[in-house]
DNA sequence: CAATAAGCATCACAATGTAGAACATATGAG
DNA sequence: CTCATATGTTCTACATTGTGATGCTTATTG
């Protein structure tokens, strides 16, 4: 089953849609969960994830802007977004049923 | 933050609520989940979750049934209410816009 | 008291989460 | 043309969570 933060990537990624790759990826993240997320963390998890089969990555070319370094560009594939889904329908399940109000 | 299968056993605890222990959480997750929980997941988890203050735990009286030993008790704290509900808002907030569905 | 039932605790190891430093490569200034 | 600066990625190390197997306790039943 996929971890938490392998399903914020994911999602994050699938979000992104054409133009996902690394750097954008963690902004994505951080603006969604108000959180910051640490270079290596989401790296380390990109990696894991590509080795699992559930995103694809493959080096951009590099632009014309200041820094324009090569990117490394990310997409989800239908095994990952199997997984993503798995992942949010448990979650869902395990819900049900309740309110996590604070009394 | 909180793992999934961390989660999951909170949320089980919570749906079970006055008469949560050990093996009835571990039943229900495996209701709710449809997949098995290993004895030892549930409780190394319990554990953890105790030693965090998100659950209180302790041993309840042996019954008068067939092998009716002491139960372990659970209940859910505040604070366990609190991040359960945290990590279930995360992880809807970081779908939103998602669909996940196999094209 | 032996057999069986229900339940719990412990150990060991695998998988995920997380941070930070180092490295690479592009443009723009002078 | 080379140095400062900006954008991005790779590598390394360690912390936290996930998971299964095995064994220990304490209860009833015969």
């Amino acid at each position: 089953m996929l971890g938490e933060f392998e399903y914020l990537v994911i999602s994050a990624a699938a979000r992104c849609g054409e133009n996902g790759y690394g750097a954008a990826i963690r902004e994505e993240i951080e603006q969604t969960t108000k959180r910051s997320c640490s270079i290596g963390a989401l790296y380390t998890t990109l990696d894991r994830l590509e080795s699992k089969g559930l995103i694809k990555t493959w080096m951009g070319e590099s632009t014309a802007e200041r820094g324009g370094r090569a990117k490394r560009m990310v997409r989800v594939t239908e095994k990952g977004v199997r997984e993503a889904s798995a992942f949010y329908r448990e979650v869902t399940r395990a819900t049900r049923g309740l309110v996590w109000e604070v009394k």
